[in-house]
DNA sequence: ACCTGAACACCGTTCAAGT
DNA sequence: ACCTGAACACCGTTCAAGT
């Protein structure tokens, strides 16, 4: 099949995050394999070795790239100036997180399902990409608390409470009781949260 | 090894989980096989194939025992009479739950890893182990709110946010900034979700 | 230099065959 | 009746060998 030198290294790379993202968002995560990543790609297991330190290694650069695609679709859903209305700025901004969870459901299930294995870190590169999302509701709460230091917790709290609505959500935990929506349930949490911060 | 009718079905079934658990609480989630399970036990692998549908069968009865020990665990954090100080109430329970996350880690985490394969549902034991687990957390929550639904309601949301600073604990994604604790965090988001719930 | 192909040590799951 | 053992179709990862 691919012949020496038809692609570069990182022409493989890009080749491979692309298969491996359509294999997931086709067939799910489980589907997801070295091999088959490598035969989609028209190489051999061996040459994926080449370019990636192992499937793990792949599977973090997609998530990479997940979380700047995410970035971008807070940002479009931003409503322009936070000046405005910071609690509706919140609840926009959450709300779109849990878009993008549902409609690219396989893309954010990966980001849940990347195992640190033990001993690794996240890489400074991921961290920055992470802390960029996490930046956008942190100048938003800042209107109820000025501190910046309070304000970045009080932020953090909010979007580990978004967060774990998410993982509900996905893992199918959500139907427990009367259906309640997501939404409803984010809506509830900035709500009240905001409420008890202005004091 | 074991010979006809040494151990009954359901002896060896203990078994397997009783091995499942020393699996993952020694090596890892990683580490669980069928295979390991089975000659941790003395069997073949076949063998368990009689006693479980599949592996995803044998892990979620597991969890099942964690739901058990959870529940057991935050009631004995369950400082007596919610009528005296409901919030301290939520915090101890939020405090415990967190702790458990932290000992048990790898038990806990399993019930994080337990995927529910497309087209299955969560069976209705396992719901009813989630539910009376929450439902702790309810009867609480129902001093700020006395209409039954809507504490119901804020509870789950609580509980929501509480999970989700428990998995981003367990996935090593709290070190983000200021090494805020994940205790922290649980009594920020219990502080204000109940001040905001109060009026 | 770049990539292959085979090897190693594993998987989950099934089921004819043995005791 | 109960359990085995081998088979099937896969894994991740490595690395001598080919072009």
């Amino acid at each position: 099949m691919a012949r020496k030198g038809e692609h570069s290294r990182d022409e493989i790379r890009l080749m491979a995050l692309d298969a491996a993202e359509n294999i997931v968002a086709s067939e799910g995560y489980d589907e997801l394999s070295a091999r088959r990543v490598a035969s989609a790609i028209g190489y051999t297991v061996g040459t994926l070795y080449l370019v990636f330190r192992n499937l793990d290694d792949l599977i973090l650069q997609v998530n990479g790239r997940t979380l700047d695609k995410l970035y971008d679709y807070l940002k479009a859903a931003y409503p322009g100036n936070p000046q405005g209305a910071p609690e509706e700025t919140l609840k926009a901004l959450a709300h779109a997180y849990i878009a993008y969870a549902e409609t690219e459901a396989s893309r954010w299930n990966m980001l849940l399902e990347a195992s640190i294995r033990k001993g690794d870190v996240v890489p400074e590169w991921y961290q920055h990409k992470v802390n960029r999302i996490l930046a956008l509701g942190e100048t938003a709460v800042r209107a109820f608390e000025p501190d910046e230091t309070r304000a970045a917790h009080a932020a953090r709290v909010l979007w580990a409470g978004i967060y774990g609505i998410c993982v509900l959500r996905i893992r199918r935990r959500l139907n427990l009781a009367g259906g309640q929506s997501a939404e409803n349930m984010a809506t509830t949490l900035i709500t009240n949260f905001l409420r008890g911060l202005r004091g």
